[in-house]
DNA sequence: CGATTAGGCTTAATCGATTAAGTCGAAAAT
DNA sequence: ATTTTCGACTTAATCGATTAAGCCTAATCG
């Protein structure tokens, strides 16, 4: 029972032609230089299924030079934002006839590394990177792209290569604005990030909102913590038990403002009435929680598609002067932001 | 610039030896007869460092007859529930020095059965499948189980293979009698599934502990609804509009109670007391929700550790009788469920 | 002192495709 | 009646590894 795979070659004895022909006829294209008869190519169809042969796509990607492989690398697969470029990477790829290989570096640092080797050794034709530890990966990234692997860093430039970034400054302005224009004078900032680079341009967005506004910025206001629900949630809490706690939180990411809407409802505070709350990328729970939350959108499968359009394109040349993509969020206000209380 | 990725004969050239050694030094096992001096060792260490040489896993797997992959197919990576078992699976398969392919049907039958076809293409080594169309993709599993490739179903036991399936009728019974026990009479449910065959069980387990308890099925308190969140939240709409509103609701996972509980606070109902909400699954969100939910505790990761186990043990032992194991889920009571009201 | 043995490599076949460069017979051109 | 051309394939090198089997040389054994 159960022999093995059949190969080209099984394919070829059972219809009586050799391998070469078999190949042509699988790939329909013989480059204009050879002609397979059509009784030939029934054959040979016939014995494909009978056979119920399926090519080989590692001995293919071999000899091609070429796996059809679009390696991509995030950070966590628990948050949404992350599987909504995915999906916009996928989208492209798959239109472009590339399949994905998909690697989560668990936040830590050790595996991202082993990551990003296991799919340079898997020889992936090009690698869309959302790295949880830009610098200290930077090294690793480099050393592919010196060798001429297409890479397309996202949501950072840590490398001088191809990039897709939010340009999170404008809204994150805006959103502080409508915060501001609410009476909020208490603004808190939930940060939750891996790695401090990667909230850099939201922090500096916040800073310099409140500068403008005359407001120092007030460090019992602000909570640096994991990336996680329970951070968010224990943060909030932190934050929240204070004697003179925040009217609003801006929070890093909606799922850390999941745990945050949670712990501002076990204190008994109402949102908006009581508490303000925002967050960023508009995952697709936003507008199902309770209340629906005020974020920005950060247009994640937008994103995922201009990252696999930048690789893509790459892959076709090489030589063209590295390009920058900049992805505009968009403001979103929903139920979780009010006037300030009081 | 940026010759061509070094090979192994690269690295024997610049050492002064050949392939093989070379090839030897790397696998550290010679298998017993072949002998590397230390000296040579050291050169070829030196002249794959110098060269940063990373072996080809394509080559290596072709040769080797074995990808070191295992394949896993998932129905969508919108639901949280998934992403734990493929990280159980994870976990166990990078223990035994296996890598994992994952792969996502979008809930469409046409991209489930490119995956599948995908994934076989790869030569991945075992494929763990949890398929959204069962029914229709049964005869691709068939035929790939019968070529011995090992494969885990999980969820559901349509081919004759390993199985790991989640043991709901025991729990759902008991979730019943937990609603039934707090005065609830008119328990609807939310049945938004991909196909009928998943979620059986515990519509089983539904019908018969309201026949237990002497109540009829009331087709009106059932809503039989598509798997996203949006899905769920129209239709606890639909069932919440009726004349004779349901008091208590299951839904069959905790994705779509999110759209739940938004639908019931929009129609200014309270959870729990003027409407309980259960899920299943238990999903890293469940516990955050406002209020956190009453849910089933699926046990995902040890779900996918299982079923990494069964393949991994397969790979070793293809003679062995199937297995089934089945993990027995948890209830959960939290926020969401509370005495009927009136 | 000739025959093993052990150490330390190398040679070459192999995995399953792709594809440039033949081959061979028949029809068309000269 | 040759020579070309063309249609319809085949041969064999190649991609980058792995690994069984073989080949020296020097040391050890009987």
């Amino acid at each position: 029972m159960s022999a093995k795979r059949p190969t080209l070659a099984d394919v070829a004895r059972l219809a009586g032609v050799s391998t070469a022909t078999v190949s042509y006829v699988v790939n329909g294209q013989t480059h204009g230089k050879v002609i397979i008869s059509e009784e030939t190519r029934q054959r040979v169809l016939e014995g494909i299924k009978r056979l119920d042969y399926q090519p080989d796509a590692r001995a293919k990607s071999l000899r091609a030079g070429s796996s059809q492989l679009i390696g991509i690398l995030i950070p966590d697969m628990h948050n949404p934002h992350y599987w909504e470029i995915v999906e916009g990477v996928e989208e492209k790829a798959h239109q472009a006839g590339y399949e994905l290989l998909l690697s989560c570096t668990s936040l830590a640092l050790h595996r991202e590394q082993q990551a990003i080797d296991a799919l340079s050794r898997r020889r992936i034709d090009a690698l869309i990177a959302l790295p949880s530890f830009p610098e200290q990966s930077r090294e690793l990234l480099q050393a592919m792209a010196a060798r001429n692997y297409p890479i397309v860093m996202v949501g950072n430039d840590f490398i001088a290569t191809d990039t897709v970034v939010t340009g999170y400054e404008a809204q994150t302005r805006a959103l502080m604005a409508h915060l501001l224009g609410l009476g909020h004078l208490r603004i808190g900032f939930v940060f939750g990030v891996g790695s401090p680079a990667l909230g850099v341009n939201r922090w500096h967005a916040y800073v310099s909102s409140l500068a403008e506004a005359g407001l120092p910025v007030d460090e019992t206001l602000v909570d640096r913590c994991g990336v996680t629900i329970e951070d968010g949630y224990q943060a909030a809490r932190r934050l929240l038990a204070q004697p003179q706690p925040p009217t609003a939180l801006l929070v890093v990411n909606d799922l850390l403002a999941i745990g945050v809407l949670l712990a501002a409802a076990e204190q008994g505070l109402t949102v908006p009435d009581d508490l303000s709350v925002a967050g960023f990328d508009d995952i697709n729970l936003a507008a199902y929680l309770n209340p629906p939350l005020t974020t920005v959108r950060a247009h994640a499968k937008e994103i995922g598609r201009e990252a696999a359009r930048l690789a893509i394109t790459r892959l076709g040349a090489r030589t063209l002067p590295v390009q920058h993509v900049v992805v505009q969020p968009q403001l979103v206000l929903r139920a979780s932001t009010g006037p300030a209380p009081g």
